[in-house]
RNA sequence: GGUCCUGUGGUGCAGUUUGGAGUGCACGCCGGCCUGUCAAGCCGGAGGUCGCGGGUUCAAAUCCCGUCAGGACCGCCA
């Protein structure tokens, strides 16, 4: 139906026939017998000229013949790649009419997202939807080939499968054959990929599609899709490497320029230096040890086990509502208070000042390396509540948008094994009951020094965004039972809860570590976008709804009938 | 489950603080004019359940209560 794409002619192209296809972008009419058609496919858009007379409206579906030929002196338009030239059209065939858009397909206007969702079909034909599209195919593309590359293949793994008690709330189908029962859809593909390292397929991936009912956000939504990989023989470096390799090609494909760093902090690092487990390593603010500075003061907020600051270059023209306002967020991330404290020309100028001494107050300056117009901003509390509260303030003051500071990846590692104890004094595993502890920390496992076993578990940030994690798998069973020991499950309940993995591993179990990332949350990232919805061709809302097809839907009572299944009236 | 923000012709906004006639801006739409525009221009026109329900008031887009939808976040996401 076309020779050519919109977007692709060039000046090369002056004197061809050409036939183009593609959707009224605008239209300029200059009466009777003169009209420019911006026509618009999926690369780009090019000016054709027609008939005044041709009813051309936004939208309509144009089949266009034509000859491509130089616009006339100083009216090419630079800001159009195609801008050099123009179509002039000898036959215009309306392959299909439109009615008037719902709402209008510039980049300029910022439309509601309901009414985008409701119409995505039009939404996507808008470019920085069929860009994120392209994006996306970039990336899956680039990482299936880097996966290839290091002697990884492709299986899949089902959607319909056994739910486990573990993580997050499962989706769950019905079965029909066996009224009562119900399949659950997969978190992740974790026990199946487990399965295949035993079943000798030494190097895994998937690009696969995972599903978890718990509450939308902007990086999360029920459906979403990780690069899932898992391999024998292999050590955590090799796993790094594997990764490092697919995540620096999807990048690479998509921005031309291959990111060169992916440093490595320890879990204990990163949270003492930027009060978070998913660094923002794009910025500085970080955390400042402040602790021994107040070890003997009289200032009884900073009693206190761990006293920490962050400095906020310039932010002494803060207006006291501001921080006030800090102070209420920070109540409500759980802090006792938050200090703040200006530096000024004659001193700091905080309501605390006058409870520091002179030597504290020096030694603070200096510690912070404190400048004049800066915001000192300190909170004192427990060790691990005042670094997550200043790393969430050092967030909200800081952070960039995600189109600035360029690409900063990083792997954590070394994280804790358990962290904490549950309601009923159990430890809670950090990563997942198969987590091979750290082998220098065999010992302390052993004298039950349980809070400081690390394991062999890291995570993988890029920008602040927890792209995704993995760790070494527990292939040995002794290991495995004093975990499960430890974690309180018994003998009886880990047969009932992970049988089918557990009579698994008595036949020949390999070594085996492994990793997966949300690929939305990458593509956001590199197609610059700060909500995964932008680069999901057909996302839900907050609400889990679908505006197009207004999914969730009510089934009819046969239908339920068959699956055995009854609605219970809605509950106050 | 919770906190905060938003909802006004087809679209994006202003108006809400301090109640007084559906008032305004830009785009779009419809009609007319127009042979080099490119966010074309000029003239004219149509288009409203101020999300919904209730309350206060002589009078509500505006104040109060509830509710629905959307968004950001907390909880949740081994």
């Amino acid at each position: 139906m076309r020779t050519d794409r919109c977007g692709d002619l060039r000046s090369d192209d002056v004197g061809r026939q050409v036939t183009l296809c593609g959707w009224v972008a605008r239209r300029r009419e200059h009466g009777e017998h003169l009209a420019f058609v911006d026509l618009r496919d999926r690369s780009g858009i090019i000016q054709v000229v027609v008939d005044g007379a041709a009813d051309l409206r936004s939208e309509y579906v144009l089949q266009v013949t034509g000859q491509v030929r130089e616009r006339p002196a100083d009216t090419a338009n630079d800001s159009l790649a195609t801008g050099a030239i123009e179509v002039d059209a000898s036959e215009v065939t309306i392959l299909s009419a439109s009615e008037p858009p719902p709402f209008p397909l510039d980049e300029r206007t910022d439309v509601d997202e309901v009414l985008r969702l409701r119409h995505r079909y039009v939404d996507l034909r808008r470019p920085r939807l069929q860009r994120n599209l392209e994006v996306r195919a970039t990336v899956n593309s680039a990482v299936r080939t880097a996966m290839g590359e290091q002697g990884f293949i492709e299986v899949e793994t089902p959607m319909l499968v056994a739910s486990t008690p573990e993580g997050a709330r499962d989706f769950v189908v019905p079965s029909r054959k066996e009224p009562g029962s119900f399949y659950a859809l997969p978190q992740s593909p974790q026990i199946f990929k487990q399965l295949c390292m035993i079943g000798g397929v030494d190097r895994y991936y998937q690009i696969a599609r995972c599903l978890r009912d718990e509450d939308l956000r902007a990086d999360r939504q029920f459906e979403f899709m990780q690069l899932d990989a898992e391999a024998s023989f292999v050590s955590q470096d090799d796993v790094l490497a594997f990764i490092t390799h697919a995540v620096a090609s999807a990048a690479e494909a998509v921005t031309g320029e291959r990111p060169a760093d992916f440093p490595r902090m320890s879990w204990h690092e990163a949270r003492d230096r930027y009060g978070s487990d998913k660094p923002d390593i794009r910025f500085g603010m970080e955390l400042v040890e402040l602790t021994p500075v107040f070890a003997d003061t009289d200032f009884r907020a900073f009693q206190a086990p761990c006293v920490k600051g962050i400095r906020v270059p310039g932010g002494a023209e803060l207006s006291r509502n501001r921080l006030d306002d800090l102070t209420d967020t920070c109540k409500g991330w759980g802090a006792k208070g938050l200090v703040w404290m200006k530096v000024e020309a004659d001193g700091l100028n905080s309501p605390v000042a006058k409870f520091l001494s002179d030597d504290e107050q020096a030694a603070l300056r200096s510690t912070m390396e404190a400048e004049e117009g800066d915001l000192l901003l300190l909170v004192a509390d427990e060790h691990h509540n005042t670094c997550r509260i200043l790393g969430l303030l050092r967030l909200e003051l800081g952070r960039p948008p995600v189109t600035e500071g360029g690409l900063h990846f990083l792997w954590v590692v070394d994280f804790p094994l358990f962290e904490g104890l549950d309601e009923t004094g159990n430890p809670m595993p950090a990563h997942h009951p198969f987590t091979m502890p750290h082998e220098d920390d065999l010992e302390a496992l052993e004298a039950g020094d349980l809070l400081s076993v690390r394991s062999q578990a890291y995570d993988l940030v890029l920008n602040g965004w927890e792209l995704g994690s993995g760790s070494v798998r527990i292939h040995r069973r002794e290991i495995q039972q004093k975990i499960f020991s430890i974690l309180g499950i018994g003998a009886e309940e880990a047969q009932e809860r992970f049988g089918f993995l557990l009579d698994a591993f008595r036949y020949g179990a390999p070594p085996h570590a492994g990793f997966a990332f949300g690929m939305d949350r990458l593509v956001a990232i590199l197609a610059g976008e700060e909500n995964i919805r932008e680069v999901i061709a057909y996302p839900k809302t907050q609400s889990g709804a679908d505006p197009l097809t207004s999914a969730p839907t009510q089934i009819d009572d046969r239908h339920l009938e068959e699956l055995g299944l009854r609605v219970l009236p809605r509950s106050e």
